[in-house]
DNA sequence: TGGCGGCGTGTAATCGATTACATAAATCTT
DNA sequence: AAGATTTATGTAATCGATTACACGCCGCCA
């Protein structure tokens, strides 16, 4: 493969196998249209210059770039980069490309869409509560309707396709399972929830202490968002307290290594003094000391599935007419963090 | 703004401000070569129409993709999720999107030269050991000079534009942090050195050993890839040992943390029994119990500066004659997981 | 007043790939 | 063997934006 100057184009092919550009053209797309001599002599042809196609070219023939849109809120947030890989492998599986943004801020549909009207991309996956139901909708508009899956957080409006997973229910699991261990005094510690959509996981947990008539007092329920550092926040709070209950729900795996971290800070150890249970399931939960009881998310799953449903829709594999809409079943994954409550 | 079927063109706002398609272009790339009055008018006509420009016209038109492409070997890795992060930020800043990709195996060359060749990406972030040099130029090749920037880990080849950090000096001042400590018996767990270039951080080891003129005990220093699952293995190597080194040096924050959790699994604790020194200084280290004591990275640094370096690049804004070659330091952050040995 | 320079705008070529249509050649029919 | 059909390939238009070049107009100077 000699690389010259210009990458060479469907036009040096061509002359190379001295036909003209649309049976080469026609050799890459489809084969069984072109003689088997010329075949041959095309596929020689292709091989001696290195050609590639131009991808810049062929989007603006076709108007699809084979490229899809990845918008989340945080990359560097193990959760996120996890699905992000998913996502990647199995775009690129299926020859497509993954552009990456979490820019926020400003008004996320203006730029977004121009993405899609820029023809840049052709599908976009939305993850967590980045974007509202109603930008959602600015940009899948009814006119224009733009490919478009949201991933992982429960999404009130059941006109987007989404792939999610039982947060509701998982919360009430983890509520049940600290129940059947003994514990009757719970706490949570919850997400950021002046998002439009509430906290799937604080309602969940609001409604198991509910079903099981536990008390749920106010001070047991901490806001945070999500980050080790509101867990140490937490961990102040809960200190301080007169009455501290025997076990924490943390609503994510960061929030419940923060709290214990800093738990221990005041010589509350865990599990001994407090059983503490995560969510999600990051890579440290296993190794972390104690390691982390908590509620693993399919998170490669997620990925994968969101990934191959919003291909699906460009390519038109999948009738349009019903929205996707695939629910992922969390794990209960029990390890060291969680004990039955010492003085009860 | 009228959400049509198809997105406007260049045309449609031409038609609205009743001038030429030309003059439009001319009003959105060079606004000083048209007069006062038609600006206003064709900017008016943008606005009604709500064009943006199509960027795959644009590209094939000028050669210029205005997207940069990052291959990093594990974006699930928080410590190149962050970088990413950062290289995300910084190239939407500066108006350019960024693909990501994250395959290996194949032979990455043929690919990665395909989205260049192809018009997909205009420049190329390598992270980490992910292609060996020969690889790298066979790609940047001397013929075709693709915008390349290497990050983060040292390359042999002078002649790539790279952003590295000080790896060799910082596992240097990690031994001779714990050499200061008090401690002589030291090992180490190691990343991948099959890799083609020699792993900095072992070889700052070695030399620092040597100076300092303690013993390198072959048992010492195991061979791992930097996952906490090669950590808590190096832990069940050490335990079985008779005689263990009071401390250790592991090669990344990762591996650390499976140490320590190993080590615990057998009764050693950290850092009573033995000491441990990570290298990144991911988010969990600090959390983590007891918290890490690491060499912090520049992250968020190295992604924004090679993701500067690598546009300016692109865009002719630096003399291309000197290879780039930026050096940032790390940074020893102590914490609780090293103490000076207790048998000493 | 004729000529020159500059400004503002339009015309048309261009980037590379795809594909509808046309044409030429080969094969089949009766 | 003449016409009908199929097969293989080429021609040229198209996608949307950019830009070299050309044209017309205004003002200025001699």
């Amino acid at each position: 493969m000699v690389l010259t100057r210009k990458p060479p184009t469907i036009q040096d092919v061509a002359r190379h196998a001295k036909v003209s550009a649309a049976t080469v053209s026609r050799v890459l797309s489809t084969p069984d249209r072109v003689s088997e001599s010329t075949r041959q002599r095309v596929n020689e042809a292709v091989r001696e210059t290195g050609y590639t196609v131009n991808q810049a070219a062929r989007s603006l023939r076709l108007q699809r770039a084979k490229t899809l849109l990845a918008a989340m809120p945080g990359i560097g947030n193990p959760f996120y980069s996890t699905i992000l890989d998913a996502v990647v492998t199995e775009a690129n599986a299926r020859g497509y490309g993954v552009l990456v943004t979490s820019r926020l801020g400003d008004d996320p549909a203006t730029w977004l869409g121009d993405y899609f009207h820029s023809n840049r991309a052709d599908g976009l996956l939305v993850f967590d509560g980045f974007l509202d139901t109603r930008r959602l909708h600015a940009i899948a508009g009814e006119g224009a309707s733009l490919p478009l899956v949201a991933a992982y957080d429960e999404l009130p409006d059941p006109q987007i396709n989404s792939v999610l997973t039982d947060n509701l229910q998982a919360a009430e699991r983890v509520v049940r399972y600290l129940y059947d261990l003994g514990h009757r005094r719970i706490g949570h510690i919850s997400g950021r929830t002046k998002n439009t959509f509430p906290n799937e996981r604080l309602v969940g947990f609001r409604k198991a202490m509910f079903d099981l008539r536990l008390e749920l007092r106010p001070d047991w329920v901490v806001p945070g968002d999500y980050t080790m550092g509101s867990g140490s926040a937490a961990a102040e709070h809960f200190a301080r307290l007169d009455e501290r209950p025997t076990a924490i729900f943390s609503g994510n795996d960061d929030s419940a290594i923060g709290l214990i971290a800093g738990l221990r800070r005041h010589g509350i150890e865990c599990p001994q003094d407090i059983s503490v249970v995560g969510f999600d399931d990051i890579a440290v939960a296993q190794n972390y000391s104690p390691s982390l009881t908590t509620m693993r998310q399919p998170r490669e799953q997620i990925g994968r599935l969101a990934t191959s449903t919003l291909i699906d829709i460009i390519e038109g594999n999948r009738a349009s007419s019903v929205p996707a809409r695939v629910m992922l079943t969390s794990e209960l994954v029990i390890r060291e963090s969680t004990a039955p409550p010492s003085k009860a």
